[in-house]
DNA sequence: GTGTAGGCTCGTAGCCGACAA
DNA sequence: TTGTCGGCTACGAGCCTACAC
């Protein structure tokens, strides 16, 4: 991972950890799913401790943990258009999404309207004009709008989704198109030594069974590099794969609609009800996107 | 410096690096200033080799380095007001710092006025209107001021600072007030494992004697960690300090009107004209600051 | 059903001198 | 000399419908 992401030329730089197996088994301690408070970039911070052996049980709660059905809820996603993101007006939403996710209008008033209000990952509430208008009628969010959009930055392609959960509250998440890398090298921060310093920290972990920590970002990989034990137990043995053997690896990262790989058992470990950071982490790690109808 | 900034409570995570010395001496291949494309925080990259050994030489090259003197300018800087940053009017420019810096208006013209063009730190080219209007008669920077200000997010207690160059071009840097850290855990970057990333680089490089690169933020470490070897021999020799002894330690970092400790021989190494790059990132490292007169 | 454009309105960015510190 | 304010103007954000695909 540390080599996919660093950029050439420095290798000289990287010291070598002759003892530091590619790769690591490791006991989950901690799970913190987390948001860039600027961007809203999703990552997750984990605690690792590398184990020698483990018990059969491991992989039946690793495999329990990829069976765990995540909360289903109502939602809907929208790429946004030009005119969605232009400050000329405001946002049209889809009509059988607004009838699925919002809370029905009052169609005696003329026009029928009324006041939304969302919650972000960061639980901050936007409020929103919702009207049913123009000839012919549709729904529209209007005053509050472009709060939104440049307060979150977006553009057109990029996408926002909205939730509405169990009990009955609206959230709201964004997810950004593919573009070219947001910030290079955006500060003082030097990439290429967090590179070396979590091979530092793997390698002292590797060599003392002691736990280190991590941030994961799934949209930054550009494959997965945290595989759930069962995954890795299944793929390992039951496909006879052998190391030095070559094979064909499929490359869904970043497709549109389809599931991701990766699979966090968070909401296993509290009995309390998710909340909405969760909800979108999880929704964004599993790559949800442009639900129509 | 690496656990001067570093957060609590995490130091069991930190691998301990027996053979990496308190001091590293150090040979200086390399030095690049940057400033941050966002933020225009400035800092240096530095490529630098651990040495066992050095001659005589290398004392008196880090005082010629010392002595050097840097290009002297005309410059003028100021601190912004409330009514300078504010959506309600232009930037008032001190009216002997305007006759020094800037092209001398057309008095016949009325009221006197021209277009100026300053660039900054990135060579972004800023135009500004320039006008000798009100009663009594002032300096105004008007049209295009308001970009400049929301363009480097700046407040009123920041500096600005215009330099005319040798080729009577004119300069435009900005050095922010002092505030609280700006983003905090701004992104999925870890700066734990840069830390330790910087500590596991120096002990390879330590211990193979081969080079490492830093990046050197003068403005975020509470005090000097890159010192002059001249300095360095003088603090160390002449003032007869020995380890462990104690000692008060002058601290200056971030006073403004005074000089910093750290000497970049940058110009030392080009014949050409220094970028403009170059100029704001010697005049911010070397913290000048509201210049008045 | 939904994207875009034209028309209209109103808030505020931004230019000006007055005045005072 | 220069910081702040009240007055004025003009531009564009933002709400509306019309129309096309």
């Amino acid at each position: 991972q540390v080599a996919a992401s660093m950029q050439k030329d420095v290798e000289a730089h990287v010291p070598s950890y002759p003892n530091l197996p590619s790769k690591l088994i490791c006991l989950l301690h901690s799970v913190t799913l987390q948001a860039d408070p600027d961007t809203d970039e999703v990552y997750a911070q984990m605690t690792l401790q590398p184990v020698n052996t483990y018990a059969k049980e491991a992989l039946q709660l690793s495999e329990l943990a990829l069976r765990q059905a995540r909360p289903q809820m109502e939602f809907f996603c929208k790429t946004l258009t030009a005119s969605d993101t232009s400050t000329h007006g405001g946002f049209s939403v889809p009509r059988r999404a607004a009838e699925k996710i919002f809370p029905s209008l009052d169609f005696s008033l003329q026009p029928p309207c009324q006041e939304l209000q969302a919650r972000d990952i960061h639980d901050n509430v936007w409020t929103f004009r919702h009207i049913f208008r123009g000839q012919p009628k549709r729904h529209l969010l209007t005053t509050g709008w472009s709060l939104f959009v440049s307060g979150k930055k977006l553009f057109a392609g990029d996408s926002v989704i909205f939730v509405r959960d169990e009990k009955q509250q609206l959230l709201l998440g964004i997810r950004r198109a593919n573009r070219q890398p947001t910030n290079i090298s955006s500060s003082v921060l030097s990439s290429d030594s967090m590179h070396i310093g979590v091979l530092a920290a793997a390698a002292h972990a590797s060599a003392n069974t002691s736990p280190f920590t991590i941030f994961y970002n799934p949209r930054a990989s550009p494959t997965e590099f945290v595989i759930p034990f069962a995954k890795y137990q299944k793929a390992m043995y039951s496909n006879q794969i052998s190391l030095g053997m070559r094979f064909r690896m499929m490359c869904e990262t970043e497709e549109l609609g389809t599931r991701r790989y990766v699979k966090l058992p968070i909401q296993t470990l509290t009995s309390e009800a998710p909340s909405s950071a969760d909800i979108f982490n999880t929704f964004q790690l599993h790559g949800y996107d442009n639900w129509n109808k």
